[in-house]
DNA sequence: ACTCTAATTAATTCAGTCAATGAATCAAAA
DNA sequence: TTTTGATTCATTGACTGAATTAATTAGAGT
C-alpha cells in the first residue's frame, strides 16, 4: 500500500551507507573527503560510517593518493571479494555456471550437459549440486544466484510461466533456494543481456534503451530509467511476433506476418533454398547442403542475390525496429546475437530503414551499438544483476 | 550524478509529512491513529506533524467519526481549497482553460480561439493575459498552469520542439512562466490522457498501461510503474507511423504502411469513396457528399460493405496494437477519441485481433478499457499532472 | 432516572535516543 | 608555518515509547 519506507533514524543511516558504499564503488579509489563533496554529507559523518563498513569489510583502505600540500588522502576501495555470487545460464541442453566477483568479474566457470528428457527435478538436484560444491569450496559468503533462462519469467515469484525452448511450464525456482540456502534471482536471458550493458556503462549514457538478442528467436531486453522493465506479468520485449506484413508468411506461433518469420535463420534457410531451386545463384549452385555457413560463404564469394537476401533480412529488422522506436523513443538499440553473423550485409539495409523515424529531426540521435554476445556476457548479465539488486538502494518498503 | 538525496533530518520529516498528506487525500477522512497505523509512524509523531499541517491549511478537521466505545477519532479532511489550478488545452484553433482544486475537480472553464497564422508571441499574450486575469481573481494562490499540447513535447525544458498540427517548432514555454510567476508544467496531450486516467483510480489496478486517443492522429501515453514514461527526447507513444505493412499504402509522412494510413479517417474516406465509385454500395450510392457522419450513418443502415470497412479499421489497429502489446506486455489498454466513433464495428474486430498475443496464455489477461474523450478529460489530465507534481515524494535531489 | 466508576480508545506531553552536523582539534605533509 | 585530510565532541532535532490526558460508553449502585 504504502510505496516507501517511513523516515526514520534507520533510514538515514541506511541511506547514506548506500551512498557512501556507491561512491567507492563507483569513483574508489577515493578518499573521505570526497566523499563528503560528492554526497554533500558532513567530512565528521564520512568518517563515522566509512569506519562501520570497514568493519564489514565493504572496503579496503590502499594507502594515501597524491596532493600537492598537506596531508594525502587515505584512499578508500570497494572489496570486490568481500563475497561472490554465483550465475547460471540454462540452455537447451547444458548449464552453464559462473562465479563472479563483486565487480562482476568472472573467477571460475563450468558447464554441464544434461538431457532434456529429464525431469525439472533432476535438473535442480544437478544444479543444486554444483552451487552447493563451489559454496562448500568456499570460505567466502555466497551472496546470490543469478539465473539467466529463455522464455517468459516472472522474476518476483521465481518462476519460469512458460519456456518453448526448454519446453517447461511453470517451474519454480524457489525450490531451488531452498536445497542452496541462497537468494536465488532468476531473469529472462534477454533481460540479462541488458543487466550486462547496464553494468559497463551504456546506463550512464542513455536513461532508456533496449538490448535486442537474435538467436534461435529475436528478444528485447528493455531498460526504462537504467532499470529492467519487464512489463505487467514478465513478458515485455518479446518482440519476435510483432508484425511487420499483415497477411503476410505463416510464422510457426500461428500468427502471420512475424518479424521472426522475416528474419530468422528458418526464414534465411527457405529462401536460399529458393535461390538454389530456381538456380539463380551461381554460388549456392556449387554447394551441396545448405547451411548457414554456406550461405553466407556464398554472401561473402560475391554473389549478389544472397547478399540482397541479407540485405532484406536488415530492412526486416529494421522495420520492426522502427515500430519499436516511434513507440518506445530510446536512446540507443544495442544489437548481438549469432543471428548477426552475417552483419556486414544486414546492418548497413538494417541503418537505413531506421534512419528515419518520428524523432529523427531531434538533435539527439538514436544510437546503434554492436555488440559480440559471448557466452560469458550472460553470465556477466546474471550476475551483475544479483550485484545491483544487493546494493539498491534501501528507499523502498522492505516487504 | 547522485541520484537520491542524503539522508538527514529535513528528509525524514519531509518525508513523513509527504507520507500523512498521501494518507489524508487517498483514504481522508481519517483519524491520527488510523495515519500511525497505516504509515507505522508513531502516534505522537502524527500528532506533531498533523499539527504543522493544519497550520499550513493542509488539512481541515471536520468533527469526529465513529467508534463502539472510547474516545471518538477526530477525522482529518484534505483541503482541496488550499490553493487552485489551471489547465490549458491548446488546439489547432482554440484554447481552453479550466480552472481546478485540489482533488482535479474543475471551477471553471472558457475558451478563446486564436488565428493559426498569429505569431507564437501573441498566443502566449492570450494566454497569459487569461491566466492572470483569473489569478488576479481569486484570494487563493494559484500551484501551477499545465498546459497540454499536441506534438513533441519536451517536459523538463519546457518546449515544444515539434507540432504539426499547431505548426509550431520549438517554442519555449518558460516565456510564458515569466509573464504568469506562476510554475508551468507541458505534457503531451496524449500523456495528459494518461494523467487522466491515473488520477481515477486506473493506476491503482495496472503498474503499466497505455492510453490510445484516436483522433486526428493516433497517438500513446504510456505509464510505467505508475508514472508517464516519455522516452529520450520526450516522443515515447507516436504509434501513428508504425508500419504494419511492409510496401503498403503509402502515408503523408513518407512512409509506407504507417498504422495511420490504414486507421485514419482519410483512409476511410478514401475507401468509402472507392467503394462509392464502383457503385458496390446501396447506402453510400444515396448520399450525395461523403462525409465521416454520412459513412457512418451507411453503416449503421446495415450496409454490410461499409461495416465490412469499419471492421477493417479495427483489425488494422489491432494489429498495430499487438506489436506494442508484445513489446511491451502492458495490464490494460485504454482507449478514446472522436476516431472512435464506429466503435460499434471497430471495437469487435480490434479485440478478436488482439485476442492472441505473447501473453494470452497468461492467467492475467490483458484488459481492453474504452473511454469517452470529452473535452473535460484533457483540462483535467492536465490538471492532474500538476497536482501530482505537487505532491511527489521528495525523494529525489533537488537539481 | 441519575450518578459514579471502570474500561476503552484517541490524542498529547515529555524525556530519551541517535545519526548528522559543525567547530575545534589532531595528523601528516610541504 | 601553512595547508589539507581525518577525527573528536558537544549540539541539534525528529522520531519514539511510556505516561498522561481527553473523551466516550457500559454497567453498577443508589
Amino acid at each position: 500500500m504504502d510505496r516507501f519506507r517511513r523516515g526514520n533514524k534507520q533510514l538515514i543511516k541506511d541511506l547514506n551507507e548506500a551512498l557512501v558504499i556507491d561512491q567507492v564503488r563507483r569513483f574508489g579509489p577515493i578518499s573521505r573527503k570526497d566523499i563528503a563533496i560528492n554526497t554533500s554529507l558532513g567530512a565528521s559523518t564520512v568518517t563515522y560510517i566509512v569506519d562501520s563498513l570497514l568493519k564489514e569489510k565493504y572496503f579496503t583502505e590502499i594507502g594515501s593518493g597524491i596532493s600537492d600540500y598537506g596531508r594525502k588522502p587515505v584512499l578508500l576501495q570497494f572489496n570486490q571479494r568481500k563475497s561472490y555470487i554465483i550465475a547460471l545460464k540454462i540452455e537447451e541442453k547444458q548449464i552453464i555456471y559462473g562465479k563472479f566477483d563483486l565487480n562482476a568479474r568472472m573467477l571460475a566457470k563450468i558447464s554441464h550437459n544434461f538431457n532434456p528428457k529429464d525431469s525439472v527435478k533432476a535438473i535442480f538436484r544437478l544444479m543444486a549440486d554444483q552451487i552447493n560444491q563451489w559454496i562448500a569450496a568456499d570460505t567466502l559468503p555466497c551472496s546470490g544466484i543469478g539465473i539467466a533462462a529463455p522464455g517468459l519469467v516472472d522474476q518476483a515469484n521465481q518462476k519460469i510461466i512458460h519456456s518453448p525452448i526448454l519446453e517447461w511450464e511453470e517451474v519454480d525456482f524457489s525450490k531451488l533456494e531452498e536445497e542452496v540456502q541462497v537468494p536465488v534471482y532468476l531473469e529472462n536471458d534477454a533481460n540479462a543481456i541488458a543487466h550486462a550493458e547496464l553494468w559497463d556503462g551504456r546506463g550512464e549514457q542513455f536513461q532508456n534503451f533496449i538490448c535486442i538478442t537474435i538467436g534461435a528467436g529475436v528478444g528485447a531486453g528493455i531498460v526504462v530509467k537504467n532499470e529492467i522493465y519487464r512489463g505487467e506479468v514478465g513478458g515485455a520485449g518479446e518482440i519476435g511476433h510483432i508484425i511487420i506484413q499483415r497477411d503476410g508468411l505463416l510464422c510457426y506461433c500461428g500468427q502471420r506476418g512475424c518479424l521472426e518469420a522475416y528474419t530468422s535463420d528458418r526464414f534465411i534457410m527457405a529462401e536460399a533454398l529458393h535461390l538454389k531451386e530456381l538456380k539463380l545463384s551461381p554460388a549456392l549452385n556449387q554447394v551441396e547442403q545448405l547451411t548457414m555457413n554456406s550461405i553466407l560463404q556464398a554472401a561473402d564469394s560475391g554473389d549478389e542475390l544472397v547478399q540482397e537476401l541479407y540485405q532484406r533480412v536488415g530492412e526486416n529488422l529494421g522495420i520492426g525496429l522502427k515500430s519499436i522506436v516511434n513507440f518506445f523513443n530510446p536512446g540507443a538499440i544495442v544489437l548481438g546475437g549469432e543471428g548477426l553473423r552475417a552483419k556486414k550485409y544486414i546492418i548497413p539495409a538494417l541503418r537505413k530503414e531506421l534512419e528515419d523515424h518520428f524523432f529523427s529531426r531531434h538533435s539527439k540521435k538514436l544510437e546503434i551499438i554492436l555488440i559480440d554476445l559471448e557466452e560469458n556476457q550472460w553470465l556477466m548479465g546474471a550476475a551483475a544483476m544479483v550485484i545491483t539488486q544487493l546494493f539498491k538502494e534501501p528507499l523502498y518498503r522492505e516487504v
